[in-house]
DNA sequence: TGTACATCAGTGAACGCGCGTTCACTGATGTAC
DNA sequence: TGTACATCAGTGAACGCGCGTTCACTGATGTAC
């Protein structure tokens, strides 16, 4: 029989040192959180982490960059696919509120330990989050679908009224964010903006 | 002569402990910042700083508490001030910005340890500085001078419109704002809110 | 198919270090008589 | 004014602890002949 054989999958004991990890770090932060936390959420020693990762600082590297390339991958496809931009906006706002949801632990991950991790991201538009939101108002500005003014303003300004909410929920302070509310973000966002 | 005596004063050990520690928290985050770091920017040993604080702990808190009131109290001052929504809000937004230029690193400090530090703040608006422009938004609800809405929501897009701004010029990414871009950011937030 | 060796992911114990905190002490200042 | 004592803010050395990391090792799996 080979009863030994079926049972011996899915150890992939360096997806769940990721998974441990991104959620340490979003509950306690990265400083907060210990190699020992990591290897006893995954259930391994300590030494054991040292065969998939360099060191704590590369779990952090690798799983920021890693949800980080999610989010502007999503970004760079809705770009792609929506050509209105109102439609765009909606969509932007959607998902992100999406991914959110899916993946909480990620998401406050990357909203708080961007500025620690965004050294290693390129200013270029296809990689990083803010340039692509930045190009995306400048290409509408160009095309009079909302008013000239500063990119990189109305980009913080934008980021600011989908992440202020996002920070509110995840803080318990709004519940989570429905269909309604979307729709009010994106139209309050579309009057500052116009 | 009395040189001795004349030379004696402007110690202040306890004052300059708390500013070299929102600085460092500012720079490096809490527990980035070790009590060694603290002693060693204000020129004193370890064991002093327990003179003037029971612990590293108390330190954070204490200065957070007051620079959180601070902002607490101005943001008061003009909702008491202002009866005008418009004119209210362009202080506001005006008021934020000043102190972040006055004080970078307890804005920062402040804008990065909030929810370490939150729970110590009561949700009275008068001690809130969330339930504060809640409240503003809402008694502008029912003046009918913005739209109605949930105010909670309203709240976050608001503050969202400054901090993200805020957030960009402490990381290099916008320039010092100057009344042109507050001007800018009232319009939008007006037109956002109406 | 069986045997010899290489590779790999894990163990568990230990490492040196920097952390927050403590403590006995000192010297300057304030107070009482 | 002088003396005796209390208080206070500092020193400097030490503490125990938890941290990130290392290392010799083991046993399972893959590969060559």
């Amino acid at each position: 029989v080979k009863r030994a054989a079926a049972r011996k999958p899915a150890p992939d004991t360096r997806g769940r040192i990721e998974e441990a990890a991104i959620r340490l770090f979003a509950a306690r932060g990265y400083n907060g959180t210990s190699t020992r936390d990591i290897a006893g959420a995954v259930g391994v020693t300590e030494g054991a982490l040292y065969r998939h990762f360099p060191s704590k600082d590369a779990i952090a590297r690798e799983v920021f960059l890693k949800r980080y390339r999610t989010i502007a991958e999503g970004i760079a496809a809705v770009r792609a696919r929506e050509t209105a931009f109102d439609a765009c906006l909606r969509s932007l706002v959607t998902f992100l509120f999406e991914i959110m949801a899916e993946d909480p632990a990620g998401f406050t991950f990357v909203l708080l330990t961007q500025h620690s991790h965004l050294q290693y991201v390129p200013d270029d538009p296809d990689t990083n989050v803010v340039e692509a939101i930045v190009r995306i108002l400048d290409d509408a500005m160009d095309a009079g679908e909302i008013r000239r003014g500063d990119p990189q303003l109305a980009a913080a300004m934008a980021l600011g009224m989908v992440l202020q909410p996002a920070i509110f929920h995840l803080y318990g302070r709004l519940p989570r964010p429905d269909e309604a509310t979307i729709e009010a973000i994106v139209t309050s966002m579309l009057r500052a903006l116009r």
